[in-house]
DNA sequence: GTAACAATTAAACAATCGTTTAATCGTATG
DNA sequence: CATACGATTAAACGATTGTTTAATTGTTAC
């Protein structure tokens, strides 16, 4: 019968009927894992991780280098810092950050590959 | 001199001031990376790609296995084939599609990798 | 204690995003 | 050609997100 057929939809197919519930469980694997990418999205958070994978750096040079207001910055180290991705130490009136994650920077590194290998055959133009 | 200060901000603590440029021009090698990750950003896209990394699957498929209306299912679809991330084939009236980038499993695979030992060392209780 | 600076927080706003609903396109069937 | 079904598109709506502005907290120096 249906093996490995692959329709469903209306006729009957029955196909992935069985496979059905085996698929939709194992989404499981996958739960939440969105969160993390969430953190990376936005351009602003993926520097300022690739910054602090760098070096550690208080938030008045991230401001500067970013050169962004110092509470755009702040917001976003917030959630960094709720998703345990950096640390950060108070020395004086600075606060120094740092990451605190070894997933990001592979993240990165596998996007900037995914990246690099779609300009070599990818690319839109002839 | 300032050889790995790391203050600046106002008073005058110059020390990434000459980094600075140099922090500031390595921002290049992540330009444009967070587009990827938005895609994965979305918990229903990580699903449709994890789906399509076990099998083919069409449209109606995917809306009966993540339990979506098929606009919505097919609204995803379509950014993802803007990013290339996917192949899709017309089969009659269904349209079956398919992982065509080898990346994004291996993204799935770090994300799952990080909360998997955060579970083991990061738990917030005792 | 006051002043100055770094940082955080809160409220407000614009912009972006994802789903729904309805309409349209494409293909197969009668 | 009309009907049915799968898929796509478009408009509309609600929800989320990121930045700005202003106010507040924490620390150092006078």
């Amino acid at each position: 019968m249906a093996d490995n057929a692959q329709d469903v939809c209306s006729e009957y197919g029955v196909s992935v009927e069985e496979d059905a519930v085996h698929l939709r469980d194992s989404l499981l694997e996958v739960a939440g894992l969105s969160e993390l990418f969430k953190v990376l999205a936005d351009e602003t958070r993926t520097r300022i991780l690739f910054l602090l994978s760098k070096r550690e750096l208080c938030v008045c040079d991230l401001a500067l280098i970013l050169e962004m207001s110092l509470p755009a910055v702040s917001h976003h180290l917030r959630l960094l810092k709720v998703m345990r991705l950096v640390a950060y130490r108070r020395e004086g009136k600075q606060v120094f950050y740092s990451l605190d994650d070894e997933h990001v920077v592979e993240l990165i590194s596998v996007a900037g590959k995914h990246f690099g290998e779609m300009r070599e055959t990818g690319g839109r133009n002839g």
